[in-house]
DNA sequence: ACGACGAATGTATACGTAGTCATCATGCCG
DNA sequence: CGGCATGATGACTACGTATACATTCGTCGT
């Protein structure tokens, strides 16, 4: 009685089609396509000289309907504009595609993380990668924590049950610290940001912390909140900063394009980097090499985090109540032109301090 | 007798479970879903409410199974790690967000567009948008054009069955051309390259033809073929143009990157942008806007391009056997500071002369 | 007030796949 | 040579949804 209506994929075969054309039953196709064992060579050939044949294409809705999982992983990252994210993306994608998962994307600007975590529970996808979360609360009312299949990747919300990779922020923001109070720089600054997010201000905080620690400290107006992490807001950043009576001889930016764009502005003022002007950034995005801007700064280590990211998911994916995991990786201070390819005298920043 | 054995989705309620709760039969509950005017306000009332508290999600692979479509768009871009693909897919999935569509992305460096193209097949996206093919004919042999729901982005592939936009990437050789010859450059450079995708054969033609037509010309030795399109490949290319006996005064770039690596190469080597060499790119990036390159470039409507993409693929996959359209948008020579921020003398180059 | 018509709701079904179970074929050993 | 074990295959079913069709309910007109 009732009609089937919807559209069906252009080469609309099915297993059944393939099965009478091979004489066998759709069973048989199945575990052609499965590769079970237990399927005479023969009668495997035959089926799949018919596969071959009819360019036969399993339906994947059936498929997913079936088999409850959709292989397709969820990624949410924040502005692609800023090139950490596309850098991010390519390594899951690439990761993914070597699992034999597919990857679905959403910018968070565009409605925050609620369509992926929508996604995830209608099971559009198996698992949820978030990079961002517009407002940390915000997600953590639309996920009930319930071993539900979602990692946070360079992102930490302490009070939130799930797997969370991170690299370690804290010790980034103390490394810049100290790497610039060693060099001998007195008039250190920082352009950091709107802390919504748990990497920023962690940067900032370690920053500071050792700062304080070694007692140089960071006087409030030497300090500068940006609205967005925009180059526009790095120039605008560095300009106030240099109008000041006592203008700053190094400024870490909580993110490179922040820097570049204080590096331009610090330009465009006619200072010299790094001779008047040391200029350290954050992530060592791609351009950070590039002549124009040789930026010194800290990379974070994103195919091992973007792999980590993944084991975990695919766990959890496989096991909802395994305990959760908060992995924190070390990253590393890449010494370039923007702070005069210095390298910190010998043992001038000890190693063990911490905090 | 048969037992499902595929693992749900964690809140799994069924649209019978809220049939149940709501004393109503599922097939209200699927229109109470869909949103059909045939039922009463009151029952409706009933049904939301217990669809609110067991914060029901749809099966999306049953639906999909249904309805005979993902409501899932797929994507290739190139190399994410050029900064046109991600303002590219920033774009579309803010649009596709619109329409209530999810954007599956793939890498073509991984796979070029055969994964893309097998998802197709499957079902798992309703159409794809190709920014990209390794190769042209490799994709070409893997889809029949046969209303297939695909559409070429920025990307011509002239005898090929689909609908395709771009701009016009001769008309933008063209106006470097005329726009450099203008203002009175006289030893005129290229770097180019591997001409794999149409788009840089046409940026490359359209220059070349102009430069003929003017009398001016573009001899073997101002021309580079670089391998790639990186920042590096600039660098190596401008340091082969210097070293001849007469170095260029201008250089067109056919991508945003290799001119970047152009100009940090040429000032590397102590020449000065715009003073002793004007340096021109194509796209209009992001980057190129900022203070240390301020490009001259092309800029492409990205925006109108990427909705003229998404309007003809989802108009195809209701329509699958309407005429193909072929659209090529205008774009826009940006004057900036590589090229000394000089603007061509009026009359200079006729907007009519073509080809 | 009764019939009739339309609105609202219920019933039943198919979509394609991957399983379970039943059945059939084959080969081996007693 | 027969029976049994094992391997190969077939028959059948459920998954959750959206719809066609059937049925019931409410309302309006005469």
């Amino acid at each position: 009685m009732a009609r089937a209506t919807g559209a069906k994929p252009a080469g609309s075969v099915t297993s059944h089609d393939i099965a009478r054309l091979a004489q066998v039953s759709q069973a048989t196709v199945s575990r052609v396509l499965r590769d079970d064992p237990k399927v005479r060579p023969a009668t495997r050939e035959r089926v799949l000289k018919v596969l071959a044949e009819t360019r036969y294409e399993p339906n994947a809705a059936a498929r997913a309907f079936r088999a409850g999982r959709a292989d397709s992983i969820g990624v949410v990252v924040a502005r692609l504009s800023y090139q950490l994210y596309p850098a991010m993306l390519e390594a899951i994608g690439a990761q993914l595609a070597r699992l034999g998962r597919r990857m679905i994307v959403w910018d968070s600007d565009h409605g925050g993380d609620a369509p992926a975590i929508r996604a995830l529970r209608q099971g559009v996808v198996d698992g949820v990668i978030l990079t961002a979360a517009t407002s940390e609360s915000e997600f953590l009312r639309e996920v009930p924590a319930e071993g539900s299949a979602v990692v946070l990747l360079n992102r930490i919300v302490a009070d939130y049950a799930s797997d969370q990779v991170s690299s370690d922020n804290l010790d980034g923001g103390r490394r810049v610290a100290e790497y610039l109070v060693a060099c001998g720089r007195k008039r250190i600054a920082l352009i950091g940001g709107i802390p919504r997010a748990s990497t920023i201000r962690d940067r900032e905080q370690g920053f500071r912390k050792a700062l304080d620690r070694l007692g140089v400290g960071l006087p409030p107006h030497y300090y500068f909140r940006s609205e967005n992490f925009t180059h526009a807001s790095g120039e605008q950043a560095v300009t106030r900063l240099m109008e000041l009576a006592s203008p700053p001889d190094a400024i870490f930016c909580v993110n490179d394009v922040l820097a570049m764009g204080a590096m331009d502005g610090a330009r465009g003022r006619g200072a010299r980097v790094p001779d008047d002007l040391w200029i350290v950034g954050y992530d060592d995005i791609e351009i950070a090499s590039w002549g124009a801007y040789d930026l010194t700064t800290v990379r974070q280590p994103m195919e091992q985090m973007v792999g980590q990211a993944i084991d975990l998911l695919l766990a959890r994916i496989d096991a909802r109540e395994a305990p959760v995991t908060h992995k924190c990786l070390a990253n590393e201070l890449v010494i370039r032109g923007s702070t005069g390819r210095q390298s910190p005298p010998a043992a001038a920043a000890p190693k063990k301090a911490r905090r």
